[in-house]
DNA sequence: TTCTTTTCTTGAACTTGATTAACTTTTTCC
DNA sequence: GGAAAAAGTTAATCAAGTTCAAGAAAAGAA
């Protein structure tokens, strides 16, 4: 959990209460590879931070394919934002990629850890930014280049992860098909 | 102004003194059709209440055209909160689509606000929840639709919206070029 | 109003990536 | 260790959208 107190840290000043009022209030737990933290149709009830190990958020199309919208790894944050916060049903997946650990803030200890360490809020505002940053700059990857571009670009920022998330999951994450990364994996060998 | 201060309400409860306070930290400030709160490779000042109008966010692709990330219409919030943030020189622009009204949240005084009401950073969080939300929904309509289907979502969604703006800005913030617009339209008559 | 600039349209040739289906390789599990 | 399931490959055909170029229409400025 340590982890954790070291992430806020770096977004915001804490005292010795207020690390020992986040580690009372968020829970330490083990996923295993492949088990699901939400499902699609139920009320996500957290936001789960990681500290060591990789997740997805995925939903499912109309033709019944599995769409990987977010990868998470260490020190990101991963929930559904919009069922989180109205209360609705959720319409994606969030399932670990590989066996992992996390620290969970359930919903319903939220307000309690704002009202006790009222700087957390000024934390996750820091750390929204980052994450619509980077969603718009994705939608600008995707409008400014080719999928072979994006994976090379992908591969280059990433090369470690290539090998550790099965293709089918990268190939809808880059907005292709996976039929589409085997040829252009092909074509550099 | 009284437009953001009912905005700000929707979200957090606000006592007459944090309204005050709000009314004399930010500045009302019209702006004429097309011209730029923010230039590329200049710092990003401030952050940008729309009261009234509308404005666009693009920058210059590879080829040299321009491109529109996103449009922000009455009680949205526009800026470069990467360049904000880490006063880096921005990548984008951000300009009036059409004469506009708008309060300015100068970055010199942003603390001073977080300081003496302290529950904007609770609003902020939560409007960059929704626009963080936003985005990736964006991203499942570029995977999941083509681009005529994305078309007639949006001028579903914003009939008196598509009379305001110029098709070649529909076109790039769509992800397709003016060409291909003027085709789908085309089919309809 | 008239001129100029900006925006929109149309069509032909071309490119990227999807689809389908059969097959191979790797992983998982008893 | 072997069977079954999951993941990855290959190739032919097809559709969505781009590019280029030339002209028409609309909007702004003088």
């Amino acid at each position: 959990m340590q982890r954790l107190i070291t992430h806020i840290s770096k977004f915001v000043e804490l005292t010795e209460e207020d690390k020992e009022a986040i580690l009372s209030i968020m829970q330490y737990q083990q996923v295993k590879k492949k088990e699901h933290l939400l499902r699609q149709d139920a009320v996500c009830n957290a936001n789960y931070f990681i500290l060591k190990g990789c997740f997805r958020r995925y939903y499912i199309d109309e033709k019944g394919n599995e769409q990987t919208i977010q990868f998470a790894i260490d020190n990101w944050w991963i929930t559904d934002y919009d069922s989180l916060e109205r209360r609705a049903p959720s319409e994606y997946f969030i399932q670990a990629v590989e066996s992992s650990e996390i620290a969970v803030l359930d919903k319903r200890v939220q307000e309690d850890l704002f009202q006790r360490v009222p700087v957390m809020e000024r934390y996750f505002r820091l750390v929204l930014q980052r994450a619509y940053a980077a969603s718009v700059q994705r939608i600008r990857y995707i409008y400014d280049f080719s999928g072979e571009e994006r994976y090379n670009h992908f591969s280059d920022l990433f090369p470690e992860f290539l090998q550790r998330i099965p293709q089918y999951m990268l190939a809808s994450y880059l907005g292709f098909t996976p039929e589409f990364l085997s040829k252009i994996r092909a074509k550099k060998i």
